[in-house]
DNA sequence: GACGCGATAGGACAACTGTCCTAATCTCAC
DNA sequence: GTGAGATTAGGACAGTTGTCCTATCGCGTC
């Protein structure tokens, strides 16, 4: 019972990759280099790059579908999930000071290499907006609740790009207090049952 | 009386075409073709590419400078001004909905490389923080200005993130709304005199 | 032990990269 | 018209890229 095989370390370490030094800068080498195999034995798992990019998108859908999953089971109600999702930019405040948010970066630069996997990038901004959507609306937001979960989602988004530009740390927690404060008080959403 | 040197025909183009592809996804030769002139020919005008995307950065600061200074001429208050700067989300939203924001993905893209330059990027936010920290101060937001003038700068950045990875332009207009809803009605802002 | 097959290493390959050199051309003052 | 200096084209250069081939290795099955 192999705890990892070599291919699912490929996708991590490709993922780690992609994530700090960019889908296009990164190289087969560099890959090769992190996972300690030769260069030319990657055609063996993955005939292209892209392959190895779809491979990451995937594991990041599924990481993030498991991320999901576990908010869900383990808050008691709507309101706190939601600060779960608020949460990981505290979590993750070092590494998005120094790499951005890994969706909205990826999104970003396969938009600019208009690559054909740009759509599925996208589709993991899908399941945060489809799972916010879902607790706006279990907070009584009804036909708001995907308006809300697409604002929620951009302001966090903006907070990653400005910190990552600026390396602010201190302008991420203000932000994530507005973000909370604007939770608990924002007017169109009833109070939790 | 030159209306565009060469040199600032190359850096025109290559201000272009990093914003559309990318800095480091974007040659020599490409900016060669677009310009019009051989490959060879660029280490007469730049040493490096590193060079020319120094003057691209420069390019953009003295844009930016130039357009903040047109809107601080043309409009009457502070408010309008804000205004102005939320609306280039609307005026840019093909651009946007296409390669996002010119500055923040720059930057995300510099700090992913780890570039000397990412610094120099960034100054293009301070330009914008600080404009807007003084109209917010001039709207009577004393100390808070700072906060109000990044916060307003990250929910501007997360609408083109978004907008870009979903295609959206709907959305676009609905947060331009919601920007504009906020700023006529935030509680900390005084009436404009 | 012999076989088969997946996994691996090493390298070939053409294309492209940023950089740099050199020779030719252009422009304009004298 | 001549010469000087700026501008240009073309190509050399070593290094890297993604891709692909082939020979070898490791290991479980007969």
């Amino acid at each position: 019972m192999p705890t990892h095989s070599t291919r699912d370390i490929i996708v991590e370490k490709a993922d780690a990759l992609f994530y700090q030094g960019g889908f296009e800068a990164t190289s087969f080498a560099d890959i090769a280099a992190a996972v300690g195999i030769s260069r030319g034995n990657f055609y063996h798992h993955f005939k292209t790059k892209d392959d190895i990019l779809d491979a990451v998108i995937a594991r990041r859908m599924e990481r993030t579908r498991a991320m999901l999953d576990a908010w869900q089971d383990a808050s008691e109600g709507p309101r706190e999930r939601i600060v779960c999702f608020i949460r990981i930019l505290i979590t993750n405040r070092t590494s998005i000071m120094a790499y951005g948010c890994p969706v909205g970066t990826l999104c970003s630069e396969l938009a600019k290499l208009d690559h054909a996997a740009q759509g599925r990038a996208a589709d993991i901004f899908g399941l945060f907006r489809d799972w916010l959507t879902a607790q706006f609306r279990a907070l009584g937001a009804a036909d708001r609740a995907g308006a809300l979960a697409l604002h929620l989602l951009a302001w966090s988004q903006g907070v990653a790009v400005l910190a990552a530009a600026l390396r602010d740390e201190a302008f991420i927690h203000a932000e994530v207090a507005g973000i909370e404060h604007w939770l608990a008080s924002h007017p169109d959403l009833s109070q939790p049952t």
